[in-house]
DNA sequence: CTGAATATTATGTCTAGACATAATCCAGAG
DNA sequence: CTCTGGATTATGTCTAGACATAATATTCAG
């Protein structure tokens, strides 16, 4: 273990622990400097990256306090359906139901199916112009989800998460009844501000459970 | 601009426009020291903020590399409801329906409301063995999860996300139809391995909308 | 007393170098 | 040929110190 890891650790442990609070000043560099016996710049490494964790807040001239806790967030884990399925054990497989151009804009629909069920209805739209090589790709055994992973890369995404009831067509394709819930996610995605693509997976509100994991200060 | 901001910033550049793609080598840290014109400390701090961030990957002897395209994964931002409320121009305010003690386990219920109308339905268990101040509290006027965050520091969350039907009861509480969809969010908090709540919010699917914005590499 | 100039102090950024460590390459032994 | 042990090399961590910057505390003029 480092002395920076150390120092960070013991820091972390006083503070999940109560004993220093939200607001209580920690001991100054120079003072971590001789209790530790290490250089300045090893101390401030550490205080850096714990700050930059939002565990503590530093102030010049003032020294470093334990910072007020976060607003909760959490760290959402979006994967691959194929590779998440694949994950538990399920045979996977993407139907293609249809694929046209319009204008600069590739529409592409589809069902995933999981253990030969159908999991996850997909209607997405791919922007050409971002992605011209995407006109090029049938998309028939590929679900469009991989190939862009594999192929785009992303500055930016925004996710909506929505309840919604099954029409009567979304409930046919994904073999249940209509009207049940479902859980609908929407996500952009950017590259440096031009669009790359928008989707819309519409999962049967049994059969996903979307899970999020954080922990702060996860240093 | 610091010379440590420049350099993570041009990398960035290259990386985000596909000029360097991943599987490329980025220069040698001496390479970058000479074309700065700084030390090599700074160079590496650019580049371990860099890997930590997952843009790129060192390896040992070998270089550092543009890493392969990120899990997709986001930044679930979780806000507390009466701050979100509040920050849309609308009234807040918290109904309490029921609350009693059963053994160390403290079950809270009560209703959400926005602009007048209900808007979540909550139902929590609080263990007393980790916050046993909660004991004193009536959450009569105050939502259990506001009185939390300004009371518990957490080290752990775990959040899944479902989509289900309201059955009459929770309707007749939402002021909603049975049978409707609704978001269902569980939430499980720890503190050092310590359960501390455990929360399930139910929401109209047309009256919430869960947003999650990520921007990867966000040094 | 009030307000402005000055001194102090802790953090922010950086340098030039040291040694450690791990992965790779290469030469020589078998 | 294969295998092993060193030499090489890039990153990983650290030191001791420098100067910059921003916020506070203090002093002094009005």
């Amino acid at each position: 273990m480092t002395v920076e890891e150390r120092i960070r650790s013991d820091i972390e442990a006083r503070v999940h622990s109560g004993e220093w609070r939200p607001g209580d000043r920690i001991p100054f560099e120079h003072e971590l400097v001789a209790s530790y016996g290490c250089s300045r710049a090893t101390v401030s490494k550490a205080l850096t990256r714990l700050a930059r964790a939002g565990l503590i807040e530093r102030r010049r001239k003032a020294g470093s306090f334990v910072a007020d806790p976060q607003v909760h967030s959490a760290v959402l884990e979006v994967p691959d359906l194929a590779a998440m399925i694949a994950a538990r054990g399920e045979a996977y497989c993407w139907k293609l139901l249809d694929r046209r151009v319009d204008g600069a804009e590739l529409l592409v629909t589809g069902v995933h199916h999981a253990a030969g069920r159908p999991f996850c209805l997909e209607t997405r739209t791919i922007f050409l112009a971002a992605v011209p090589e995407a006109g090029e790709e049938s998309f028939d055994t590929v679900s469009p989800g991989s190939w862009l992973l594999g192929h785009v890369p992303w500055t930016r995404a925004r996710h909506g998460i929505r309840a919604v009831e099954a029409d009567a067509g979304q409930a046919a394709l994904l073999e249940m009844a209509a009207g049940k819930a479902c859980l609908l996610i929407e996500r952009r995605t950017w590259r440096m501000d031009a669009p790359v693509t928008l989707v819309e997976q519409l999962f049967p509100g049994d059969r996903y459970d979307l899970v999020a994991e954080f922990r702060p200060g996860a240093s």
